[in-house]
DNA sequence: CTGAAAGCGCTTACAG
DNA sequence: CTGAAAGCGCTTACAG
């Protein structure tokens, strides 16, 4: 007992006073210990009068039975793993809050890794001492590599905003390229000729999609990028990112690979440069996050469905963990041009 | 052995394949299990060849120990559940953004449960399964009922937003009254005599305290509320607090609650009703989200420091750990008027 | 309907 | 330095 361990003991390793236990429920209610798991199990047989005085001893104590000795018998521990990136980029936070709810609501606890760049691939390896149902990733904030160590410990992987080439790896992405060509045709639809580009980190897979889908609708349209930009995904990148691209060239139009960075360079066109948008410039975001609609900014974009994606990887959670052979999904979400005043 | 079972049974339910063991190593390696578990541990007295060889067979089969069955050994679970409301309002978002990584680099996992309003305290009773090392809760999310749950099963709870008057818990939060007071003054020396207020749910202690605050600072003035409006922290819920707002009333200044309905006030003001701030009217928010700072509203604000609070919640977080009968703490924060544009 | 017993994967005294 | 054994809290056949 751990009353009976000298005092000095204690003192250097202040051991957590353990939960009520099963067998404690069972002395006080003067059941077997059977009976208490019992009474705790839906479908098992247990004289009602006994159940109701195991549950009415168990509230008084309150005791619940431990759920991670309960997953060492089989169960499904119901944890999950969620990797974003940086959260720099509102549209990972809105889709962090969004996953985060639909988890909640079907009953899985997601562990949360992020907000932090560095790091991150540690932090990943620390929770896969878990046995996590499965993991969720979000787009390019990690590598392929974790997929080996996850189909080792039999963790289920799930990438959203990222399309993976994996035979038993699910994932959901958006059709970016065709979101960008949609973009750079409505810009050359109403007569815009000199299109400049600021792009997103450039290791990104999302990122090359959406650049490719810029380059080649212009080339299409006999045209180059009028000037190209990288940054960050971030509002204060955007702002950077349009200050160095007017500085060289004076575009009549700039497409961004996000919104985050959309409003940061429409707000360095306005605020610094004086620039009317659209008149003088055009600017069109990827995203369509919250902000994008507000009055300030009513920004032209491209709507990345983000209740549809959370769904789609929920969805996949689901068939995945009823079918854990079934070979890798993926699924590819429409993205739509939502014209507002920036155009 | 799983797989004499018939087929049936495993059909029915699709049990999870199993992990790799500390027992396949220990065979593979030619060790005892003894010896594995000593690999993995730090101080462990284990021959170094057998601990490389050890090692090297781990990898080899993707092997780690299980953490969840390492603490039934009564090895803390660094799994720590966090609280959070609807994330509506954007201080949340940064609050969690910057938690979860405060955590993460701590080696914490972080729990999260939040992005809804309804079915929270069903979630929070779900995950009390769970042996977490401790519970950290944003604000009014929840009850104090969860208290003596939490109390009966040794779960530490931390409080971030909210003072609670109880003897074994421990919280941070923001002088929300003099945040206010100072608020309020700036208004009352520019000259401001109709200062209106746009009011967060009034039964969190926090909004009662901001209310608290400006009402009490316009009465040392020999002053009321010009008028005085009730909503939901949300960028909507400011946009339509502000139109109920000058429907009846013209105010010379008015104070928010938070940032989010301070800046869709603001953006009402401006593009609906053609105010000009802060000439026709000052306004002023709380909390200082990063939007706060952007050009497009460059608000006056009072801060409500974001880092310290999270740096408080991880020491709080520590002393509890490291001393689970320690008395409970209550830490206050100071708030910083920040002058900006619209006052 | 019920209790005693086995076993999940691990760590840690215990006895060499 | 090492292995066999006990035990963490639970569920689930097994044998009444």
């Amino acid at each position: 007992m751990a009353h009976d361990r000298p005092l000095a003991d204690r003192a250097a390793q202040p051991r957590r006073r353990p939960r009520v236990t099963a067998a404690d429920v069972a002395k006080t209610a003067g059941v077997s210990r059977s009976a208490v798991s019992r009474a705790f199990t839906p479908g098992a047989y247990l004289d009602e009068d006994k159940r109701q005085r195991v549950l009415k001893t168990a509230m008084d104590l309150g005791y619940r039975p431990n759920a991670l000795a309960a997953s060492l018998q089989g169960a499904a521990t119901d944890l999950v793993g969620v990797v974003v990136g940086g959260l720099s980029n509102p549209y990972d936070s809105e889709w962090l809050a969004a996953l985060v709810s639909a988890l909640n609501a079907s009953g899985k606890w997601p562990i949360v890794l992020g907000g932090q760049a560095e790091g991150l691939d540690e932090s990943v390896t620390s929770i896969l001492s878990y046995p996590l149902d499965a993991l969720i990733v979000r787009g390019g904030s990690l590598g392929e590599a974790l997929i080996d160590n996850c189909t080792k410990l039999n963790i289920p992987v799930i990438f959203s905003g990222r399309v993976i080439s994996h035979p038993a790896i699910d994932c959901v992405a958006c059709r970016n390229h065709m979101g960008m060509v949609q973009a750079v045709t409505l810009l050359l639809e109403s007569g815009r000729r000199r299109i400049g580009y600021i792009g997103g980190p450039p290791t990104l897979s999302s990122e090359k999609e959406r650049l490719a889908g810029v380059v080649e609708r212009l080339a299409e349209a006999g045209l180059m990028p009028a000037a190209q930009v990288t940054s960050d995904y971030s509002f204060d990148g955007g702002k950077s990112a349009m200050r160095a691209l007017l500085r060289d060239t004076s575009p009549d139009a700039v497409v961004c690979a996000n919104d985050a960075m959309a409003l940061g360079a429409l707000s360095f066109a306005r605020n610094t440069c004086n620039l009317t948008v659209p008149d003088d410039l055009a600017i069109i975001g990827f995203d369509d996050i919250a902000m994008a609609d507000w009055a300030e900014f009513d920004l032209t974009t491209v709507r990345n469905p983000l209740e549809e994606t959370v769904n789609e990887v929920l969805r996949l959670l689901e068939d995945r963990l009823a079918n854990p052979q079934k070979p890798g999904e993926v699924v590819m979400v429409e993205p739509v041009l939502v014209k507002r005043g920036t155009h």
